[in-house]
DNA sequence: TAAAATATCGAGAACGTTATCGCAGTTTTA
DNA sequence: TAAAACTGCGATAACGTTCTCGATATTTTA
């Protein structure tokens, strides 16, 4: 077994009798090449299991066909679904993704926006994880000439593509179904304010209220973490007050699980004395008992477009930044239903 | 702005009126340059932002500091884990990891594992989909020269290094619980045969039968998919059976989500009825109402430990195959509680 | 004080591709 | 039938690093 040398153009050329450039015009088109030296080259690269050192294309076509994904976290329904929207789309272009993890830690993305390879990506995908620390670590790598797509949690002071789910639509449809179905008094808990898609989602449900005339409560709008054990205190918090609520409006199904598994230990019926109602659609969402109303969020879409965007920008260096907005899809389930 | 001149070695060489081999090694090690201009060197690196141009480096160093991974699916709590740990190693060791999602497909698993740049990649990670299609394209990496390390679904053919949790003795653990808990008629819903873990859980469930002299039922283990709907419908299946089991032991916690369900769905009160106990610990096994009995893998600690491993096969190339297993442990919950 | 050792650096090749240019033959054009 | 165009291919220079081998200048040794 030889120690690790890997096949290559010279190889082939060597056996074939016949100069590197040829072989190297062979493989991509037909030009310049005939037909039979053509053909002998590919049977040579079948018998040799001749595999292109991206490394050496690279270094001279100034194309890695790497991209880069940048987000908080992958341990959850909808990123995990995202991603693997966007592994779709790359894999069928031929592109590699180089995954990042960040840990919801604001500093860890700065180090990772600092160090990325720039000269072995062609571009990056990010959901950032808060916008309040400015962003210049991502402008730095637009400004290098290396395109950025966001998704979900984009950034908004950045001018580039960005794919998301209407999250303004989406709260205001599910606060709005909580008001149909009778509830008066409903309470949002929401994530990190330094996030866009929370302030999108606060002004939803702030739009449903004004409309149906329901007076706003600034007590029952809590900001903390996007997990479920926060969902459970600020449920907590909501049930100790004076003036109780009658619903919750979660801005996450993580949060709105922390928030009915609460309100059981509290032995409250949910759905006749408070309502409770998410966003996502996490498997977990029809699992749980009473099953939670929620806002589907096209997860998979959002990868794939993403993506898509991405390897457009990739291909036409002066594509115009594109905003693409998806819509969500209400699913009315046992935890907002009165009559049960 | 520029179109896209990176800083190279060579900008910053014309810079400082030295040669490029001089800022080369002023930015490795010490060694055979002076203080002075490795100062000098250094924060021109800083002012210019100098980024390394990982394609030529690994032409010339046949290392990429890239390593693939490649696994069945990344939308559960199991592997979105795992992943989350070899991230969490790899980034340490100034690594990047590649994902490649197959999808449970054995074809798409094959032409991942032909297609990989071997050239631009130090180590394969790797969880296969199944093992009845035998691994030569696996094989084949190694034979290149190319380390690799298998996680969870390993394949038995292959002599490299395998990480996974001690299948046998969870199962075993699983099923004793059960006895210990009363139920004696036990069934196992199993996954697709193919694979060695598969195998494992199934022989301690056979293991702690016989050592409780508890009869072994040919028509109680039903082999089918990983998912909750399997879980269903296999769930179905025993329901329906003259001799009805009063246990059921899921080789995963998504069957055994699927299997409640069911019994939720006919009326039965799981526990006292029929006990359930499932195996991986997903989050919603806590969720879930009634909670779910589970064995708890180390989904994290196997994403480190693989990729340590795979490092070690990196650094050294006559490392010596290891094999670790890890042991998980029972979480008793109220899926098999007869009192309650 | 000459010889030897050391410290610091530069020149040039190499890694495996692709791109540019040019050079023979062969075919087409006028 | 000479000129022009085309066809197929090879030589060579890049791409941005690192490595090998020397070449100086400085210091140490005997």
């Amino acid at each position: 077994m030889n120690r690790r040398h890997l096949v290559t153009l010279k190889d082939i050329a060597r056996e074939l009798g016949i100069s590197v450039a040829t072989v190297s015009r062979a493989l991509r088109d037909t030009y310049d090449v005939s037909e039979e030296t053509k053909n002998s080259v590919l049977t040579k690269v079948k018998e040799l299991n001749y595999r292109p050192n991206f490394n050496a294309m690279g270094l001279v076509n100034h194309k890695s066909h790497n991209i880069a994904v940048i987000l908080p976290t992958i341990t959850n329904y909808y990123f995990s679904t995202v991603i693997t929207g966007i592994q779709y789309t790359a894999y069928k272009n031929a592109y590699n993704i180089i995954l990042h993890v960040t840990g919801e830690s604001p500093e860890r993305e700065i180090t990772i926006a600092k160090e990325l390879p720039l000269s072995s990506i062609d571009g990056v995908l990010v959901s950032v994880t808060s916008e309040s620390n400015k962003c210049d670590h991502l402008q730095e790598i637009i400004d290098n000439g290396v395109p950025v797509v966001f998704f979900d949690r984009v950034a908004e002071s950045i001018k580039t593509s960005k794919v998301m789910q209407n999250d303004y639509e989406g709260a205001f449809t599910a606060v709005e179904h909580l008001i149909k179905r009778g509830y008066r008094k409903i309470a949002h808990i929401s994530g990190p304010f330094s996030l866009a898609f929370t302030k999108e989602r606060l002004r939803g449900y702030l739009t449903a209220l004004k409309k149906h005339k329901i007076p706003f409560n600034q007590n029952w709008v809590i900001h903390s973490e996007f997990n479920q054990e926060s969902g459970g205190a600020d449920t907590y918090k909501l049930l100790s007050m004076r003036d109780r609520p009658d619903a919750i409006f979660a801005v996450n199904d993580r949060k709105a699980v922390g928030a009915i598994l609460t309100l059981k230990k509290k032995g409250i019926r949910i759905g006749q004395e408070i309502g409770v109602i998410g966003f996502t659609n996490d498997p977990v969402s029809a699992i749980i008992s009473p099953s939670l109303t929620t806002v589907e969020e096209p997860a998979s879409a959002i990868g794939e477009k993403s993506c898509e965007l991405l390897l457009k920008h990739i291909s036409k260096k002066d594509f115009i930044p594109e905003e693409v907005i998806l819509k969500g899809k209400l699913i009315a389930r046992e935890s907002t239903s009165r009559t049960s």
